[in-house]
RNA sequence: GAUCCCAUAGCUCAGUUGGAUAGAGCGCAAGAUUCCUAAUCUUGAGGCCGGUGGUUCAAAUCCACCUGGGAUCGCCA
């Protein structure tokens, strides 16, 4: 199909201030046009605007926009009694949006659907507005203060598969809302104070028992120098674990010594210091490999001290309750089919539980940051826990209850359907994992004779990037709140819809320019000819709403549809239109290299909001 | 037992407020590179949207029931 033929009706300049947008005015995309126009003519005609909403077409074969308000508009007249025929009021609404400088042509199908195709004047203009633009469109909202808790990671546990989610869903939605424009705060909350502490303290005491942390009539000037390392306490708590799982007497000098800890005893405090030490130094550097960053590492043990008065307002507000010797928030309405069991406090052998810390958690951030919103990236399987906790917040008055929001995700599954395992039958390390990775896309450079010549350094930096950006897209590309297959021949697969293929397209882009610069082509004005240009325009047009939808819904998937099919866009224009080819003329090599330009801007922000991060070559 | 979630192409998954011929990637079949990176592009085959009934001009989408899978259900986190 030759498009410059069926495009030569088109040839007269797209001069961009023949559509007249307005500078002072905001902008808005090409569908925000054509929606505000198709809503205005159904409220013309005396019909709610909201049903005459344009939207991306079903059926792009036919157009790219479409407005569906047609039947609606006759659903609303046959209630009211009147007979009328959806495909005469969509062609009233033709009628009434002709000329639009927008719309280059409207055809009326099927029982009353108005497909729209836009005006060339009108995608040249938008294409111009997003060069124009640093942020490509994207358009930032009214800022909130939003803390987001995620990571789920433990004191003393290391980092395995199933932590993989909600460090990198949460790193996302943390830069989403950041790049929307809000304050956020990223805090790992550490699982530092229950029952765990109580079998590394046990166990490190069965191994060592000489260690001063123990010797009961010393309570202060313990060593410095910890007694541990992230390999001995990674070897120890399953040791605890599972000897307590058989044995209720061990069981129970694990729970007396989470007891003990919590009311204060000195050596074990100090030694629960040292893990922290040592199992933070040890996340940072798993998190940072996976590029994801906290701003806050408080823990458990960190408001622990906020307790005691917690309790005591709590008590006095009246709201708690003493049940069989353990102290309780009842939660539960008066509505609902099934009691939401009661928030624990206190257990009847006073022990602080995982209510008590995140209860003591909501009390230190409305504290310290009063935010307007805190969002939890943790396991779906949690959701009853933070049900009970945010109703018990609402009832302190502390928080309303849209300030708190718990975002599942699902579990992560073998191809069995069954939590994953490795083929020993244990966890998968993360560190495993990303070298399998990185080993993955060292192996296909390989094989495609790139970076022979590169130096080893740089090699070894594109491995790990293809490696990261494979398995936070396969990841995220997920709908969030669904379980998910892990498969490592998927997850090392770099075709098709995945992190890689977004690099491969930035990285064309990148040595395009490099070379476009080594040849003095300067980038100019861009004139939309070709239906591959028109498809990357559009591409581009639709950013800021996917920004919006993944927002709104919390859902990363939604944005990396946009950023694949942001690429796959650009993958067609590459092949049909050569930007930098000799039969190219001047003035067209300006505009390909400028759209060139807007998409990598555009691709590099979706991509550093998904957290990933493009080689310059690859 | 109760409550909640899920079921869409051979596989992994999208599917907006109910709209046309239900999409993508992988895999399969056929093609494209004297030209900016083929980790690419183009085309094709492939579907009783778990089942039955209901609401509607129109249902993968809403409602009811059923089947199959998963999760959760006060002193673990």
């Amino acid at each position: 199909m030759n498009s410059r033929l069926n495009n030569a009706h088109l040839t007269q300049t797209a001069n961009a201030s023949a559509f007249q947008l307005g500078k002072d005015k905001p902008m808005s995309s090409i569908l925000e046009t054509l929606n505000a126009a198709s809503c205005a003519a159904f409220s013309d005609m005396g019909f709610p605007a909201n049903i005459g909403v344009t939207r991306e077409s079903d059926r792009p074969d036919l157009a790219p926009f479409q407005c569906n308000g047609a039947m609606a508009a006759a659903g609303i007249l046959k209630k009211q009694g009147e007979k009328s025929n959806p495909r005469e009021i969509a062609q009233k609404i033709v009628e009434s949006l002709q000329g639009h400088p927008a719309i280059a042509e409207m055809e009326i199908a099927g029982p009353g659907f108005i497909n729209i195709r836009p005006t060339r004047v009108a995608l040249t203009s938008r294409a111009v507005e997003l060069a124009a633009d640093q942020n490509v469109g994207a358009t930032s909202v009214s800022p909130q203060t939003i803390v987001i808790d995620y990571g789920g990671a433990n004191v003393a546990k290391p980092m395995h598969v199933g932590h993989l989610r909600s460090a990198v869903i949460g790193e996302c939605l943390k830069r989403l809302l950041r790049f929307q424009g809000h304050n956020v705060i990223g805090d790992v909350h550490l699982g530092d104070w229950g029952l765990q502490m109580g079998h590394l303290i046990t166990e490190l005491m069965d191994e060592q028992p000489d260690l001063s942390y123990f010797d009961v009539s010393k309570n202060d000037d313990y060593p410095v120098e910890t007694p541990v390392q992230m390999d001995d306490l990674a070897r120890l708590y399953p040791a605890a674990s599972n000897k307590a799982k058989e044995d209720p007497s061990r069981m129970e000098r694990s729970r007396v010594a989470t007891a003990e800890l919590q009311a204060g005893r000195a050596g074990y405090r100090a030694l629960l210091e040292h893990f922290i030490a040592v199992s933070i130094a040890a996340l940072k550097e798993g998190y940072g490999a996976l590029g994801v960053e906290f701003d806050l590492w408080k823990g458990e043990a960190a408001v622990d001290p906020l307790i005691p008065d917690m309790i005591a307002g709590l008590k006095a507000q009246g709201i708690t309750e003493e049940d069989g010797g353990a102290l309780i928030i009842r939660v539960a309405t008066e509505e609902e089919k099934k009691d939401t069991p009661p928030v624990m406090l206190l257990a009847s052998s006073g022990a602080v539980l995982y209510h008590t810390t995140d209860l003591a958690t909501l009390v230190d951030r409305k504290a310290e940051i009063d935010p307007d919103l805190i969002l939890y990236v943790v396991d779906q399987r949690q959701a009853l826990h933070f049900e009970q906790v945010f109703r018990a917040a609402v009832k302190a008055g502390w928080y309303k209850r849209d300030q708190l929001d718990h975002l599942g995700f699902g579990t992560m599954n073998g191809k069995d359907g069954k939590p994953f395992k490795t083929r020993e039958g244990g966890v998968l390390r993360l560190e495993d994992l990303m070298s399998m990775m990185r080993d993955a896309a060292d192996k296909r450079l390989n094989e495609a004779g790139i970076g022979a010549d590169f130096p080893e350094k740089e090699r070894a930096d594109i491995a790990n990037k293809v490696g990261v950006a494979a398995l936070k897209f396969a990841d995220l590309q997920n709908q969030r709140i669904t379980n998910y297959i892990f498969d490592p021949e998927r997850f090392t697969a770099f075709e098709g819809k995945t992190g890689p293929y977004l690099l491969y397209a930035a990285v064309r882009i990148k040595s395009i320019l490099r070379k476009a610069k080594d040849q003095n082509v300067t980038s100019g004005e861009v004139n939309i000819n070709e239906s591959a240009e028109t498809g990357l325009v559009l591409a581009l047009d639709s950013f800021d709403r996917a920004l919006k939808s993944a927002t709104d819904k919390y859902a990363p998937h939604l944005l990396c549809d946009h950023v694949f099919r942001l690429a796959q866009a650009f993958s067609r224009f590459y092949s049909d239109c050569p930007i930098l080819a000799g039969e190219t003329p001047d003035i067209v090599k300006a505009s390909r290299l400028t759209l060139a330009e807007t998409t990598l801007r555009q691709l590099e922000h979706g991509l550093h909001i998904l957290g990933i991060e493009a080689p310059e070559r690859m």
